[in-house]
DNA sequence: ATAGCTGCAAATGCTTTGCAAGGCC
DNA sequence: GGCCTTGCAAAGCATTTGCAGCTAT
């Protein structure tokens, strides 16, 4: 038997990433982490938010986001065309980005090796590497 | 001796690429490519332009831009941040991307193998592998 | 009580577009 | 001459910010 909806999963996870468990942010993370790793825009969990009978305005998505993305709960994907794109994966994998239906689809680190990472310049670390692997 | 300067390689690179050489966009072709492979924003070839006595409007370096990476002389790199960037290398190689001093740095593809190509989901096919390596 | 959040509207910043004037073939 | 290009200013977008009012602890 199902319990009784108080967030309370919701409320942990914020709790743990020291951020207050307000109305929108429960909404977001049930949004985001509910089912699974998912990527997501802006506008896509505001659409979402409205249909799921949450009130919770664009500029909060915006912030709410970015902060979840400081906190270490989401990562930016970089895929140009100037809009945002967040990814509740976070761990080591990179993308497939379908040019036809511009969907983005996570693709495991275990399937693309690189052969040897190349040497950064002198004085300088890699921090990451970030592989788009464009498909039509 | 050199020649008379009459953009006569300028003119020569518009006209293959069906580009009528006008004064702007003949510019913008010796900025870009007058000495070897570079990477830059609008805003930069702006300035540049200015500097070197060339008067182009900043919308007219945006469309020209536009048009030159349709044509194939460039290629529009992506990294996020909102802001354009074309790279006048359109062969196959990757970028190191500097966050400190925000700069991009070409990375020979022959430096950089993957181990194997992923396998496209079925009905797609590869475009291509971006990949950034983000250095500090 | 009070430090932190939220929502609105306005502000930003980059890029594109409409259109009249000018340039190239 | 006629079609293409340019430049300006205005329009467009996505994202951020200022600030008054609300909320969690």
């Amino acid at each position: 038997m199902p319990e009784i909806d108080n967030f309370s999963q919701e409320r942990e996870r914020l709790k743990q990433s020291k951020l207050r468990p307000t109305r929108q942010r429960m909404a977001l993370v049930r949004l985001l982490f509910g089912s699974g790793n998912r990527h997501a825009t802006p506008e896509l969990l505001y659409d979402e938010a409205k249909q799921a009978g949450f009130q919770v305005s664009l500029a909060t998505i915006y912030n709410t986001l970015n902060q979840f993305t400081a906190a270490g709960l989401l990562r930016q994907v970089t895929l140009a065309q100037g809009k945002k794109l967040f990814d509740t994966n976070t761990g080591a994998h990179h993308h497939f980005y379908d040019e036809t239906s511009q969907q983005l689809i996570d693709l495991p680190a275990s399937d693309l090796q690189l052969e040897a990472l190349p040497q950064a310049p002198k004085g300088k670390s890699v921090v990451s590497v970030d592989i788009v692997v464009r498909i039509r």
